[in-house]
DNA sequence: TTGTAAAGTAGTAATCGTTATTATTTTTGA
DNA sequence: TCAAAAATAATAACGATTACTACTTTACAA
């Protein structure tokens, strides 16, 4: 049984709450199918239509953002915190990647190049992930 | 009429030509609707799936690169030299943006970190084109 | 508790970008 | 001119996401 939060002031919804817990404690970066399927035996009468409902409404929140669609699903990230992302050609994964993201400096200086107004960076790597990687290695 | 490429050993579909030249001659970053409503008025039995297709089929060879689904459509780039986006918050458009790609040795430096294997990074921006920058300015 | 209005959800239908299918047309190379 | 290969048009199918409606849950106060 699912505890609530201490005073029910926002996401006052249970499911809710576990579909929040379920992006935040995974570091799969899934999409709304993922969720779904993770929470349907302890929801059993949860809808897909709600996860993708909630999912939205995290990401109007500034609780989750998206990583935008690869391999035709769109795929959350409940960690908002300023890092870029790789995706495995061999088997599909995303994980983070800590660095390669251009410094707020780095903005400024292309928006003056450019003439635009560069507000935020999102960078996708593409290469092999590091189990991937590992197992070529191993001779697998 | 448009004029055939000297000796016909690829692209030797007219209207494969004019897909590709479409793509070429625009810095739209097109959608392939785009591509098929430009290109109808001269070829009234075009039809939309060969313009998929052929998009495909051009990015298979190294001809076109895809940017990603950007509101919910697949947008192209005709463009294959090493460069960013910018995505326009205020009117959508997508605009070339140059610098703010991680160089090659970061790459490596990020792989040796990461323990993955670094191939490539695409980067896009979020903010205000240059265009609807001007606007603003003007007190539009 | 109990009532009630607001918010949230289940289940399903609809939407729409993209892909697959098949008969037909175009291109190619002889 | 001919036949095989490639490409296409038109349409159907697909699938992820969104919209809709009746029902359920929640919050909050009497």
């Amino acid at each position: 049984m699912p505890e609530r939060s201490p005073k029910g002031r926002e996401n006052f919804s249970r499911k809710r709450e576990a579909i929040l817990n379920a992006l935040r404690n995974t570091d799969a970066h899934p999409t709304a199918e993922w969720v779904y399927r993770r929470l349907k035996p302890e929801y059993p009468d949860l809808s897909l239509g709600t996860v993708y409902r909630n999912l939205g409404r995290f990401q109007e929140a500034g609780q989750a953002v998206s990583l935008g669609v690869i391999g035709g699903h769109e795929r959350f990230d409940g960690d908002t915190s300023r890092h870029a992302h790789l995706v495995c050609e061999r088997c599909g994964a995303v994980v983070d990647v800590y660095g390669g993201l251009p410094e707020p400096g780095e903005l400024e200086r292309i928006s003056r190049l450019s003439g635009c107004i560069v507000q935020s960076a999102s960078v996708t790597f593409r290469g092999i992930c590091g189990k991937c990687a590992k197992e070529d290695g191993d001779g697998a």
